[in-house]
DNA sequence: GAAAATTTGCAATGTTGTTGCAAGTTTTAT
DNA sequence: ATAAAACTTGCAACAACATTGCAAATTTTC
């Protein structure tokens, strides 16, 4: 692992570890989406198994990785491409999983179109029912 | 529940049992997507949450309803606007989900764009590592 | 209305994700 | 360089979610 590897933790404030480093180097290598099973197959048990759900969790939060949403009850992860802030992704992008070999990769440049107002949708963020919440 | 309903059934080869009618007027009132759990919720615990696991996944296979991933690790269902041939879903919309409430609901019009080739991708349904096995 | 086919419920089991806490590691400050 | 503080990890226990086999019950077919 390089130093500006090892930069992207520094710069969101975790601590250098062992686990953080292989991890993220998973990422920085992978073609495609991770699940947890595939990062726990790729360390050898190294790592508890909390361990993985704790780094995970980590990077999402700080803004090194997303959540990819899938059908078969395995969420996926990925690289954001840009250093979004700790909290604030900004990945509203579209994921392609194969027909075959079911490799999920993130379309960074295609993103869904803009929502067009209906009965049921009040604004881009709330429902129509929700409207009295809006400010 | 109408004819018109049970004929859903019928249609799709399907034995008509209480279950299944039941969870399929769950579906036909409901506003937004359902979850597990909400179809449980609603039914009083009339039926074993195995048979709401089973008559679920008989649904999506029958192209009745179809799957809506969420980050948050809990499929939701909805049902299929135009009857998606049994194993033939067509549902490349997108979905909606209110900020407040979580409610999500089908946007059925909006759909996703068109996906460029890349290296990565050899055509809208094989990634370019599985280009061998397209036909 | 009886036989065949299908569906359901139960019990057991598997998989996935979470929490508290003590031990270990990394960072900070001297 | 080193000790204290801060943070991270592993373990064990637990909780939630999902799946399977099989016998009993229901639905469909004839």
């Amino acid at each position: 692992m390089t130093e500006a590897q090892m930069d992207i933790l520094r710069k969101n404030g975790l601590s250098i570890t062992e686990g953080r480093k292989k991890i993220l180097e998973l990422f920085l290598d992978a073609d495609g989406a991770l699940a947890h099973a595939d990062i726990e197959k790729n360390t050898d048990a190294a790592f508890d198994r909390v361990t993985v759900y704790r780094t995970l969790q980590t990077f999402v939060e700080k803004g090194i990785i997303h959540q990819i949403p899938t059908t078969d009850n395995a969420v996926l992860y990925a690289l954001c491409k840009d250093n979004c802030a700790a909290g604030h992704h900004h990945d509203e992008h579209v994921h392609f999983i194969c027909n075959h070999c079911h490799k999920t990769i993130c379309l960074d440049d295609v993103t869904v179109p803009l929502v067009k107002l209906t009965e049921r949708i009040y604004t881009p963020a709330n429902c129509y029912g929700c409207k009295r919440y809006l400010q």
